[in-house]
DNA sequence: CGTTTCACTATGCGATCGTATTGTCAAATT
DNA sequence: AATTTGACAATACGATCGCATAGTGAAACG
């Protein structure tokens, strides 16, 4: 491995990453379908024929996009607080609203993300079945191990983690991702810093024991 | 206005209904962009050119489609429970059950229109501004005056009506949206009596006094 | 009954889709 | 220095896209 091997690997490297950062940011603005290999390459500057080279196909493009864009993010798991290491209740009710801003922080910052998971998400196929099968189901079971401690320790309501995270994160995500809608109808911007305190404060009034 | 004058018109009228509730279908499922005449023609079991004749140019076809999905519905309003009319605070708690109940049955039995709605409500464009202003808009202002009045009846927490129907509408929403990815994940079918009545009854212990 | 209307079809246009093949030229290897 | 490798480009394939045009044949009309 002398340092003129790297040469071209290094190149190789760096197209490829140009490649699957433009192509997470269509497929999150267009989803799959209307996401073309041309438009993914114009977007990156390159031509249509080096993205078909890279990743020969527009599945394999996706699959490999997608798992770039999870590996960036690094799951939602590492900046969580750590529900367990409190003991009062004034300190674990600062623990739940800083959880709440963590995801919307998460969701805000991430709009890719947040655009793949509601696309195909909704859509039954061989897509959700491979999103399922290496990530989402992780992902998924984390949350909900987040949700029963959080329930052990009287923060959240009885019932299934599994509905519970539902609702939450529908409560959090659903306003970001219809903010156009929002913006465009009553000319508010739900993704504005006041806007996030706000749905925070609404959502742990919510909550209030 | 003789009989036969009506055999021609009336299977116009009858082709029509076909291809818009074929168009309905399929827009909602794959999108604007991923949706095609052709498909729609199939799923109608016409041919392409008959959809063009009827409806000239694709954009048409979605906003008479959307039109239509609409007019059927005749919008949530009338099948909201009348809060005003009630007094006592049992019943006022009973009525805020049978809104979100509402709600949640709305969006299980008509999910073309959550398809469309949320495929359209995130992403700017013609398309999402035609649709504030023809039909959004309005309904939009309906929902947000039924959070107030809720609000003055001490039913909700306060802040601002338009951030707490969105929380809602999340809330209610998001577990049907992605409930391809519930049943594929963890096996449970979040569109299920069942879990319909969970998700209400975990909502409605949140917002306890 | 002859004529006009019109729902519907057949066909084709240019553009773009995903994909495959072949060529080019500098970097890496021997 | 000669040769091989490999990142990238040019081009074309068949299919399908939205859309346009020219029919066809039965229903409606006078």
């Amino acid at each position: 491995m002398t340092n003129s091997t790297n040469r071209r690997a290094q190149r190789r490297e760096e197209t490829r990453e140009k490649i699957l950062t433009a192509a997470v940011r269509v497929f999150a603005e267009l989803g799959f379908e209307a996401a073309s290999m041309g438009s993914i390459a114009n977007r990156a500057g390159l031509k249509k024929a080096l993205v078909q080279y890279h990743f020969e196909t527009k599945l394999n493009l996706w699959q490999e996009a997608v798992n770039s864009l999870w590996e960036e993010l690094h799951s939602l798991e590492n900046r969580l607080p750590r529900l367990a290491e409190v003991s009062t209740r004034d300190e674990e009710r600062e623990i739940l609203r800083q959880v709440f801003r963590a995801i919307i922080d998460f969701a805000r910052s991430h709009p890719d993300w947040v655009g793949i998971m509601f696309r195909e998400a909704s859509t039954p196929g061989l897509r959700l079945d491979w999103l399922v099968e290496n990530h989402l189901k992780k992902d998924i079971e984390e949350g909900s191990a987040f949700i029963a401690l959080a329930q052990s320790h009287g923060l959240l309501p009885q019932g299934s983690p599994l509905h519970i995270l539902n609702i939450i994160s529908g409560a959090l995500t659903y306003p970001l991702l219809v903010s156009p809608l929002t913006k465009r109808a009553a000319g508010i911007s739900m993704a504005s810093e006041e806007s996030l305190d706000a749905t925070v404060d609404i959502l742990l009034n919510m909550l209030k024991p």
